[in-house]
DNA sequence: GTGAAAGCGCTAACAT
DNA sequence: ATGTTAGCGCTTTCAC
């Protein structure tokens, strides 16, 4: 429940004609002072500068918005907050949308679905110029309304059905194509993967990499190698150690994300085996926490702070008028070759010589 | 560079004094109906509501920010935006701040420092009502000018100097007094401790607690024992290493955050020791991967969520003139007991008899 | 219960 | 180079 008007909102403070006045001048030219116009005499821009600070002046940004149109604010749609996947995507539009000279307000979705009203609102009622949206999937009807009103936006990581929208993700499909190779190349057969929920675009466009670097070595697809995650931690543990039971000579896992790659290395050494003697373990995603694991995840970079960056820069065409930027673009992922993969062992399957279920 | 007035903003709306003539009555009364007063008779409200909703008329923020004072904007700084805490600490801000009607401004401190500049101005400004800080340390330049200016604002996990502000946070010493006394309880004597940062007032607190229980159990802090972290995976990582190679005989590691707990369990598994039945490992904070490591986390829980939410609440309390809530408030922590945690083992060193020294 | 009118603090023509 | 003035779209007295 909004308590407007339940009390005074902000002391008073000086307005742009009190500091014109102490400065015996107009409030265009402070206006224009404070606006770095160049046509303003050295000398009056002196004197105005030394009123405001002398008042401790700072300008109305409300008054400002009312009159430019502009609230200098982006808006940033994002669900799961707690993945680090969204810490490097908010330095990333934070970072970009700063260099801009402008903020960034955050919605997040919380659970509960049809949570992106409020952004959009917030969007038409001019709090914001802009908005990104992080969707997983879906939520055509927002866009639908958006573009109906066309206000500036951009899509990050998903791609609409056409006709296409803005939008900003990376090589999901050649890099999950790129990966697999690898993995492929160091000799191993039984690669196995965890994917993400099968709803999501960038689920999808993974599997249809790892299919195709399957498909150009010949092999198909073994639906016992394949296991649906969350893309949370457990769920990479859990799958792991199904995967483990099922197909005992599988010597690689290719997790989706560099969460559930790190439940699968917490699984594989729980079952006694290590990495990357006994198996391999390729994330996708390159977060953070990717490098301080142990051993070091090796993993296909997703350029996480480079899509909020360029997403951010998509969005400010948008709001400066400036042609372009409203076709999806696709940055590149990159191999990140670290110690969680290596050659498989020479004989398999290993697991019988290695012993130490643990506690199964 | 803000690119302000480089073209035109928002496309053009409906206002209020459009709506008022279609639907035949005057401003004020779309205005009442807007704000739901009560002062409207009811078939007025029910026309009015019409021709709102055919016009798709939304109300402009600017405008009524400007009036009324408050934008219904709440600013948070924050630094490091990739940790687990702080993606808490957001869903907690962001939830209770939608609660009250308000959205959420994010400003991230980036490696500069004095980047909190841009938040304060922007408090200055009126173009957040308030806000929150989240500070490391120090930073007294930045609070002085807040309470100069009598700006609302809350500071969470730090308590300043005294005269004290409106703060929260919770109970690091006792929790750290409480989660080493747990493991003395289970019979450990060598308890090492990896600490955050030195400078953070956390890792202080946390220290005294830790150090609180063993005077209470008669020892007294070796300094053997004791590491600095820097609350990064990684930290944990070698200072356990270190640790290891120090003290062979340690059975037990409290980590002050489960970040670096979880670096202390990896380092631990690679030098062939198991958790808990070599080594007990504690963490602190009660991050959402402490749940899904292996074994899973015994941790201090820090309810980072709730501290978002009070600080909201005494936020709101400042922004809407409520009396109190100027007071530093600590929420209480609490031991979350999973699996890392066990009795010591019978004999010391058992780092003998485990072998498997791992690639040291 | 409803309407008229006065701003909120700023920017941007337009004049000089 | 500087000043005058008309809004931006809304809320809010104050009348009626």
């Amino acid at each position: 429940m909004p308590e407007r008007g339940v009390a005074g909102g902000a002391p008073a403070r000086f307005t742009i004609r009190a500091i014109a006045q102490r400065a015996g001048t107009s409030v265009s030219t402070v206006s224009r002072v404070l606006n770095h116009r160049p046509d303003v005499s050295a000398e009056m821009r002196a004197r105005v500068l030394d009123v405001i600070a002398e008042a401790d002046y700072t300008v109305n940004d409300a008054a400002r918005a009312l009159t430019t149109r502009r609230t200098m604010m982006l808006g940033l749609l994002i669900g799961r907050l707690s993945s680090s996947y969204s810490g490097q995507l908010l330095r990333g539009v934070c970072g970009a949308a700063e260099e801009h000279g402008y903020n960034v307000v955050l919605y997040t979705m919380g659970d509960q679905p049809a949570q992106e009203e409020r952004s959009i609102r917030a969007l038409l009622h001019g709090q914001i110029d802009g908005l990104l949206l992080v969707l997983p999937g879906g939520m055509g009807s927002a866009i639908a309304q958006l573009r109906a009103r066309q206000r500036p936006f951009v899509i990050i990581d998903h791609r609409e059905a056409e006709p296409w929208g803005p939008s900003v993700g990376c090589t999901d499909r050649a890099g999950a194509d790129e990966g697999t190779r690898y993995l492929l190349g160091l000799g191993h057969r039984a690669i196995a993967a965890i994917t993400g929920p099968a709803d999501w675009q960038v689920s999808q466009e993974r599997l249809a990499g790892y299919r195709d670097a399957l498909a150009e070595a010949g092999m198909e697809l073994d639906d016992r190698l394949v296991r649906e995650g969350s893309f949370g931690q457990r769920s990479g543990f859990t799958a792991t150690r199904a995967l483990l039971a099922a197909v005992p000579e599988l010597t690689a896992i290719f997790a989706f994300n560099d969460t559930m790659a790190i439940g699968a290395m917490d699984a594989l050494k729980d079952a006694g085996l290590r990495v990357p003697r006994h198996v391999s373990v390729l994330g996708f995603g390159d977060f953070p926490e990717a490098a301080a694991t142990h051993p070091t995840l090796t993993t296909v970079r997703q350029p996480t702070l480079e899509i909020g960056r360029h997403a951010v820069g998509l969005l400010m065409r948008q709001i400066n008028n400036v042609p372009g930027g409203h076709e999806p673009v696709d940055l590149p992922t990159s191999l990140v070759q670290r110690e969680s993969c290596g050659l498989p062992p020479a004989t398999a399957p290993h697991r019988v010589a290695a012993g130490a279920p643990g506690h199964l």
